[in-house]
DNA sequence: GCTCTGACTATTC
DNA sequence: CGAATAGCCAGAG
């Protein structure tokens, strides 16, 4: 995927792997910055804030399984949409992804 | 080129 | 389980 060029390598990097998310699963912002070398959880966020416009950005969570904050009702109308596994959560968001069946690695198995 | 901020994570209380 | 603390990286001012 080359039509993401942008301010660096980085954020091509983190566009590029959350654009190879499939539908109905979900990757951590680590497991994100991870995937291309990098350990920037932080920075993978910041990218989606300002590149996060035509991207997926729902299909990737926080480590815990929590949607990104403010956006607990936007990510799961997505996933919700995409048949993404969810349980039940105390969370103040009321749910939370199903990590052990949604969690997706960017390796094509 | 330095400083502040942030869609984060892990540890500890 | 929830709140607080520290550590992390990259982008914007």
């Amino acid at each position: 995927m080359a039509v993401f060029e942008r301010s660096g390598d980085y954020t091509e990097a983190v566009l590029e792997v959350v654009a190879r998310i499939p539908a109905g699963r979900v990757m951590t912002y680590g497991d994100v910055a991870w995937t291309f070398g990098r350990a920037g959880a932080r920075a993978v966020g910041m990218v989606m804030r300002y590149h996060g416009s035509g991207l997926p950005w729902w299909r990737v969570v926080k480590a815990g399984g929590h949607p990104p904050s403010g956006l607990e009702a936007e990510a799961r109308a997505h996933y919700d949409a995409e048949g993404t596994p969810l349980l039940p959560s105390d969370s103040p968001a009321g749910y939370r992804i199903d990590l052990p069946r949604a969690l997706w690695t960017h390796p094509d198995p």
